[in-house]
DNA sequence: GGTGTCCGTTCGTGCTTCGTAAGAAGCAGG
DNA sequence: CCTGCTTCTTACGAAGCACGAACGGACACC
């Protein structure tokens, strides 16, 4: 699982941390000081840092910087004080997350996955906001709109839309759809027939004749990328402004 | 490098925000109130706007609003709550992408990188197109227009006819063609003849006088690679021996 | 335990596409 | 002009493909 560089001076609340990340299925590696974090980042490149603020010598916000310089492996700060010129002062030297002392090991552990999956999860692909014409697809609120409306999509459905807008125009073939919205490499490919069916049901206006999930003979399938895929054209907007 | 417009009125937060953009290489212009922001925008036309929803004055939402009226520049929103009626909000209004408070400076840097990354570098970019005169295929989206129209080839054909513009001017036998483009070492190399004739029925202006699937008399066929590039017409064509 | 939703599969239907065959037309050399 | 070869054209049967409908299992919620 993932390698975690925990930085602590204090050998006691390194030894309960240490336990607890441990026994969450983390890799632990320790550092008493500033340099000792420094080389030890450097040698076994972890997949995120806990780091003390007071830290002997190396102070940590220089640990931080300094971590920063060459990488962009997420940090979790520990502040000794609650205070928000403190935290203000963490989160710009480049920590991901901070926590106050005292501070329970189990909301500690609870941060860095949190942290872990917000950091190693979501770069492939999807954030932000999705749009075509009136088809709004926000993926991190997983809420897909339609003129408004809500649309009721199934997680299925709402991955596979997402997916085919996030790559507009292009085309995919089945296989590949069950691959990298469904995570198969085996399987039959007419799951994805049907579920291209009951998403046209509910997001296209006519769904005998879809407009934005269009069916490329012998190939697959494909989001129309045609008109107003991002951005707002001329057509819908205007109404409000209406001077002239 | 992009040039970003910081919409916040919070000072500690626009200097905490602004001096991160700026270390990550943005051009950062900053906005107190909705007024200046309209202002600025207008001014400088920045390639992004992170717009703060709560704002004195004119309201993040009609700042928003306002800002597509006139263009389609990305927006990432600020947002004080999860809530869902802001998000929904946001979202109506044209935000490519949220993020809510509290956030870390990080994470806003990642969020600006990607949506610049989703509007700026669009599909029909880096993705193969390939044009001849006013014939264009792209080979991502398995599309292939002429004068803008989009022309109804199979699979086949479209295989066909990707191949030989991608090796423009280059003759390929029957059996070659069927090699490369069917994967086939064995076959009756006809059927390629007939593919052929097809494909100049739906590409051709005068599928009896072709000028872009050309005929290479004992060897095979080549596609046009030359000039014609605006409304060249044949009238004089004449190939190259003009000798009676 | 019952109910409803979601999901993956299967089957039948109608249409599209493909490859081949066979005759007509075109080109080159003697 | 004739001959042999190549290319064009047309037509047709077979296979492939997308679609729609319906079924049974899995799961979560009540």
């Amino acid at each position: 699982m993932a390698r975690v560089l925990l930085v602590e001076d204090d050998p006691t609340v390194a030894d309960v941390v240490g336990r607890y990340l441990s026994h969450a299925g983390f890799e632990v590696d320790r550092a008493g000081d500033g340099h000792a974090a420094l080389a030890l980042a450097a040698e076994c490149s972890p997949d995120l840092v806990v780091l003390d603020l007071m830290l002997p010598g190396l102070d940590g916000r220089q640990v931080c910087r300094r971590l920063r310089e060459r990488s962009a492996v997420p940090i979790v700060m520990l502040t000794a004080l609650g205070e928000e010129a403190d935290r203000v002062a963490g989160l710009e030297t480049g920590a991901d997350d901070y926590i106050t002392k005292p501070f329970s090991p189990r909301e500690l552990v609870l941060r860095v996955q949190s942290v872990l999956r917000r950091t190693l999860a979501p770069p492939p692909a999807g954030r932000g906001v999705l749009r075509a014409g009136s088809l709004v697809v926000d993926v991190a609120a997983r809420v897909a709109t339609r003129d408004g409306e809500s649309l009721a999509l199934t997680v299925r459905e709402f991955d596979l839309l997402a997916f085919l807008m996030a790559h507009p125009g292009e085309a995919f073939s089945r296989v590949t759809l069950l691959e990298r919205v469904w995570g198969w490499t085996y399987g039959d490919a007419s799951t994805v027939t049907v579920h291209i069916r009951r998403l046209r049901e509910k997001v296209e206006a006519d769904p005998t004749t879809p407009v934005l999930l269009l069916t490329v003979w012998g190939i697959g399938y494909r989001f129309e990328a045609g008109v107003s895929a991002s951005g707002v054209t001329a057509s819908g907007v205007s109404a409000s402004g209406e001077r002239s």
